[in-house]
This record gives structure tokens, sequence and C-alpha cells, in this order.
DNA sequence: AATGTGTGTGCATAGCTATGCAATTTATTG
DNA sequence: CAATAAATTGCATAGCTATGCACACACATT
């Protein structure tokens, strides 16, 4: 009794309303068998109290604490926006929580894992683009499922879902070879964006196939920043590609403004441009930027299914969905 | 022993390296004094068998959960997002941690707030409109401290942190009109947004006090899509007004986009545009829409400043942070 | 020597709920 | 009505860590 102010326990309520805690028990975890009576003066007297179930004493005793551990990049990422929409979404339909760090450096993702391992995370879902391999094998140790989204992973233990990066990337070489463009650019993401990486070769392969061996390219690191500038650095000498592929939308978005506010260069009828990511910005009318849409919808129910399945299975799994390019003017 | 995969806990450690369970608990709490002898004793068997610390047993003996319930909008508008970065970080860097819920109706949130407070949670911040005055009472019995962010709140118990709203709105006022604007326009954004009526007031009470009372309105529900049927409305009928004052930027994009490329007007030679939040896209070169920056990281310290203080005072507090209108070409 | 001061260590327990088990009541059936 | 089945109820306990308490030991101070 030394917190003054601690919540109402199932004690509480058993005792006002003259029955076992037990009953008070069952009454909320709908287990086992409580009679209408019972039930009408268990609630009464917690709707007086102002009582709340306290999940915390079941998940010691070894329940599954449906929390999940989400670690995630900087939001001003839309896209890491979306993911975390999505996940949220999926998890709370079905009853479970989420518990989220943002995340800058490698360092600070061991950090948040950590913390959130305090609290008895049922699985960690990373949507960064590094596990450490010594923080997957002392995960992996645990039995604790790991799902990396959007990132390829190929420590031990630790399952993936990813949009199928490298045909997307196939199928914007082949749209703008279809379009007519001779020469091509790619801007590149950051080093440590396998994503980004798979798309490039996926692009690159294709066109090498097809004769092109020459693809002028910039790197960027996902922001609407470092598109402009790879922008600028395509286009500084000579005329530029007329075919431009970005590794995500922000980039394409800023490549865009640049080519058009500063170098002059008309979009499609100069260049055609395609992103990834299908941002919500993409389709404003002051872009309509082609774009692959990846379904990030259908990649969070993967998620899950793979942690449903890693429970039984303890086996991980890397699934692959497939991103949709929506053709708008950028490339038309 | 039911649960074979159970985590290692403080008395296996203990068993392991040959000391007493508290001396575990003393090595990893770094409360009460261990000797580096058996500090390294610990922390080497802890090593070996993966342990990691439970925070729930200290939870439910009365201490501070260091969880935080966050409750928060859909993350396609940028402005939550920005938000839930802000307190997260914040938060993360006092070594809280933050469930998350994204909700769409009053409704979810209820349900979401009583999930969050099954795990105990130390406080809970709501980024959205509405709180049930059902749902503050409740609250307010259990003592739990209770922050509307970027919401005002009369609810009794509810501490709230808000930008300056109505002075913005005046503001955006005073510059139009300093740009020589002889009328007005304003998009108003959902019905349940006190922020955003509060804009509205300050705008309309600063024109009506220069002696203009007739300012052309529609409503919007803060969507880029609604903010471009807005300005179709307004301008439907005759030419519009020379002054447009946005309740956010995502419409004020959308209708700076229709209004160029669909009603062939000028901005801001025909029209000067403001918005509110300053989402990243309004300082794209495409838009270089003025808008009013929401400091919300000193907002977020705010919030944590105000539960802080509630632990001792058990008093609610409103708190309001100034807007800075950031002008750029939209409106120069 | 005696007293005080500090540091390290272990024991035992509180905190709250779910659940196996046994006891009791109620319903069903022949 | 008897007998069996089913439903309801309460008791007691596990689960894991932090912490108050007591004890042991090493010094330092008088």
């Amino acid at each position: 009794m030394k917190n003054i102010h601690r919540l109402p326990t199932s004690t509480d309520v058993a005792r006002l309303a003259g029955v076992s805690q037990s009953a008070v028990s069952r009454t909320f975890s709908r287990r086992g068998s409580v009679s209408e009576q019972t039930r009408a003066k268990v609630v009464a007297a917690a709707d007086q109290l102002g009582y709340r179930p306290n999940a915390l004493p079941a998940i010691m005793q070894g329940q599954r604490s449906q929390m999940i551990a989400l670690v995630t990049g900087r939001m001003q990422n839309p896209f890491y926006a979306r993911v975390l929409q999505a996940l949220t979404n999926a998890l709370q339909q079905q009853g479970q929580q989420v518990l989220v760090s943002c995340v800058d450096s490698d360092h600070a993702l061991d950090d948040a894992i950590n913390q959130s391992m305090r609290y008895r995370v049922d699985a960690i879902v990373s949507a960064l683009a590094v596990i450490t391999p010594a923080t997957a094998a002392s995960l992996s140790r645990t039995g604790i499922p790991v799902v990396a989204f959007n990132n390829v992973q190929n420590a031990p233990g630790v399952s993936s879902v990813n949009s199928d990066n490298e045909t997307a990337g196939r199928q914007a070489a082949a749209h703008l070879m279809t379009r007519g463009c001779q020469h091509f650019g790619f801007i590149h993401g950051p080093q440590d964006s396998p994503a980004a990486r798979q798309r490039w070769q996926g692009f690159s392969v294709y066109l090498a196939e097809h004769g092109v061996n020459d693809i002028a390219s910039a790197c960027g690191d996902f922001s609407y920043q470092s598109g402009a500038a790879a922008a600028l650095q395509l286009w500084r000498e000579g005329s530029g590609p007329q075919g431009l592929f970005c590794a995500n939308d922000l980039m394409a978005l800023g490549a865009m403004d640049t080519l058009r506010q500063t170098l002059g260069v008309k979009i499609p009828d100069d260049v055609a441009v395609i992103g990834y990511d299908n941002t919500d910005a993409s389709a404003w009318d002051a872009y309509q930027l082609s774009s692959f849409d990846q379904d990030i919808e259908t990649m969070a129910k993967e998620t899950l299914a793979i942690l449903e399945h890693y429970r039984s299975s303890k086996q991980s799994i890397v699934r692959t969905v497939p991103a949709l390019l929506l053709a708008r003017a950028s490339s038309a």
C-alpha cells in the first residue's frame, strides 16, 4: 500500500463484488466459465472502481506479450511513415501493440532492440537497412522472430519481406526503352540499402542485355535534396540522359524540380522519369511521377503471416511481393 | 519450466556466476553496490546465457513503466509523422519507450487507450482531435497524465501543448494585407479540429478589425485532394480571392496545383497563398509555399516537461508555443 | 581496544493475474 | 428420484525482479 495512487486490482474488484479474484479474472479474460449473475456483479464493481485489466502478470508467466517492437528510420521519409501506418493497422486488428523506435545509426538500432527486449516483446520488425550480424546472432538465440521489412537479410534466423526490386528495375528499363530512350541515367540510394542496389541491379542488367552499357549515374541518400543535387551532377556535362530511373520517389521529385526549374529540361519531352515507392506526392498534379507502388498493405500482412508461422516452425522465411509500375505523365 | 523457450532469468545468471540473484539485479540496475569482482562474474555469465533484464516485475511493484502511449492519426499526413518522430526522439533520449496507436475514429481512440492501459503506460499523449469527455473523466480518475498535442482540450485533468494558432491566423491576415490583397479566402480544416478553427478565428477577426468582413471560404479535411476541391469551389464563380490562407499545408499544395494547372491562376501574381505546418514539400522548388512552422521539437520538449511536472503537482497545464511564418515565393 | 563508518553480500518477500485442481451447485437424463 | 454430467466457484501458487533488512568484513578514528 506504499503507492497511494495505484490502480485498482482484480482483488479490489473481487472484494467489492463479493466474489473471488478468480471470478474477476475469468470475467475479463473470457476463459473458463462465469455465471451471468457473477459477471454482472464483477462488471459493476469494476466500473465503479475504474478497474483496468493488467497485462503484465500474464506476460511474466510466459504468455505472449502481444507487443511487437518496430524499429524504423526517420519519419521525414514518407515511405517509413506508410510502413508504420500499415504495420500498426494490421497488428492492431489482431489486438497487438506496437512499440516504436525511430533510429538513425546502427548503434542506436542495437540499443533500441535491447530496450524493447526488456519489455518482452514477441517479435521485432525492422524497416531499417542493417541488423548487425552480432545482433542477429544474439537475437536468434533468444528464439524471438525477427523480420526485416523491405530489406534483404541473409543473417541466419532473420526473415524478410521485400518488394521485387530487381524485377521492378528491369521493368523500369524496359518501359524507358519502349519509349525510345537511348541514353539512361540512375540515381542511387545510400550505400547500405540493399533494396536500392537491387533496383540498380535489375535496371543495369536489363539494359546491358539490350546492348546499353553506359549508364550515367549519381549517388543520393533518398532525400529530396540529394535527388536535386544528383540531377545537377548528371546534367552538368552534356545534355543528360533521356530516361532517368531513381531509387526512390523523394529523389525523383527533387530531380524533377531541379530539371524543370533550374535546368530548363522538359519532362517528359526531354527526359522521362521514374521513381520508386509511389509516395502520395508522386500523384500530385505538379509532378505526375511514374512510380513503382510497393504494396505495403500486403507486405504488412505477409509480415504477420511470417511471425505466425515462425512460432510453430522456428524457421525464417524470405518473401517477395511484386511492385506495380504506375505509369504517369512523367514518362508518357 | 513449462515454457522450454523461456529467456534466461537473473536467477539463472546468478547460479552460473555463483552469486545471489540480488547481486545480478544490482549489477544491472546500478543501484546498491557490487564489487568489481562480482560484477565481472555476473557480466560474464549474463553474456554467456544471453541474459536480457526484464522490466516487467519492477513495473508490477509500482515503478514507472517508462512507456508512453502515443495516439495519433493516419500517417498519410506528414504532420503526424513529424510529431511521432519528434516525440519518439525526445522520449527515447530519456530512456522511455513509445507505444503507438494509429487511429481513425473516436471509438477506436477509446479502444486504443484502453489497450495501452493494460500495459500500465505512464502517460498518454494524444495528437488527435478528440478525447471523449467520458474517456477523459475515466482517465483523470486513474491519475495518469494525459497530454493533448496540438489540440486544445478543456476536459478536466487533460493538459495540452499547442502552437499559437490564433496569433498565426492574425499574422497571415496581416501579411496578406501588407501585400495589398483586398479579397481574402480561407480553406477550413475538418469540423472537429479546434486548431484549424483557431487559425480561422485569428484570420477572420484580424480582417474584420481592418474592415474586411467578406471572406470567401470552403471546407476541407486536411488532405491534398480536399484542398484542390476547395480551390475549384472558391474560383468557380468570379475571379477568386487575392490572398488565400489554408488551415494546413497539404490543402494549400492541392489548391496551388489546381490553381496553376487547372485554373491557370498565377501564384503569387494573381493570388498569394499561405499554409500551416511547414511540411517538407512546402520548401520544394515546385511550390515555395509560405507557411507557419510549428516548432514541433519544442512542443515535444514541452510535452515531456508537462508530464514531469504533472507527476508532482497532479495539475494539468496548457502551454502555447509560437509558430513562425516562413515567407516564401508563394506570397512574395 | 573499542567504536564507528562503509562496503559487499544474501535472504526473504511483495507485486498481480491466470490456471490446475478440488469442491460445490445446478442441470440433465433414465 | 437417483445418478450422472456439466457448470460454476474458490484456493493456492507460479512467474521474476527490486529492495529492506541483517549480517559480515575491512578499515579508520579515538
